[in-house]
DNA sequence: CGGTATCCAGGGCGATACTG
DNA sequence: CAGTATCGCCCTGGATACCG
């Protein structure tokens, strides 16, 4: 059984305290990536947590239908929502959020609320550090 | 002034809202990068929210001396850490979190924790999605 | 000790064209 | 409508060598 400190997995060194390369980071990394926020964004604002191909591709300013496939492919394969086919003339395509995926709301939630509280502060400091460098 | 749906801007189209990039997006980037939270975490149990940089190397597996100079500097960029340099011989550098990036471990700590409660989930649904694919 | 500088491989992402 | 297929750029991140 690995030890935890704040729900991560590390070990002891003879040098103190050594993180494994941890789950998080690979749940974080698809939330970090370019569009996959404001597809969850959307659909957990949508009646039914849910919404077609094409209201989210309208939804989403700039996103391409590739990158939007690929993105709600990767949510799809996480578990975090399901696509319900119809095969109709046009087909149409709907994406749900699953239940584990709405219960993510709230953390995503809270850590969004973080950003908007400060993010002018971490604007400012970018500028300030750019500024010194050159 | 911007709408806001759950603190982010969007605007409203004649098909319904459309969110704008966001800046939610540009930090959790940094922290989905490969060694950030790794090194938030580490400060995060640290003694005073600080540590040298041998520590932080010697604590995080597999990272190079290159990504733990480029995180540093990123979250310095950013007003989370203060970087304290000691000019002896031989020289000695401190890292420190600040208030403000103190203040985030709460909201880090929300979501790290239902990373791990709902990992397992997680790690079956992409087990079971590859499988299908083959 | 705590960095830079340089080189390189792989992947993320965009643009575009085609399809059932 | 909701995708695939293909191409190509750029950026992240690893390896290695050198520096104050």
């Amino acid at each position: 059984m690995d030890m935890l400190i704040h729900g991560r997995a590390y070990e002891q060194t003879d040098r103190g305290p050594r993180f494994k390369p941890c789950a998080p980071n690979s749940v974080l990394a698809r939330l970090g990536d370019k569009w996959t926020i404001l597809v969850m964004s959307h659909l957990a604002v949508a009646t039914g947590h849910r919404l077609r191909f094409s209201a989210l591709k309208n939804g989403i300013e700039g996103i391409t239908q590739r990158m939007l496939t690929l993105t709600v492919r990767n949510l799809e394969r996480d578990g975090l929502l399901t696509r319900h086919y119809f095969p109709e003339v046009p087909p149409r395509v709907e994406y749900e959020l699953t239940e584990m995926g709405a219960s993510m709301l709230p953390a995503l939630e809270g850590f969004t609320s973080w950003i908007k509280d400060n993010w002018p502060r971490i604007a400012e400091h970018r500028e300030a550090y750019d500024e010194r460098q050159t």
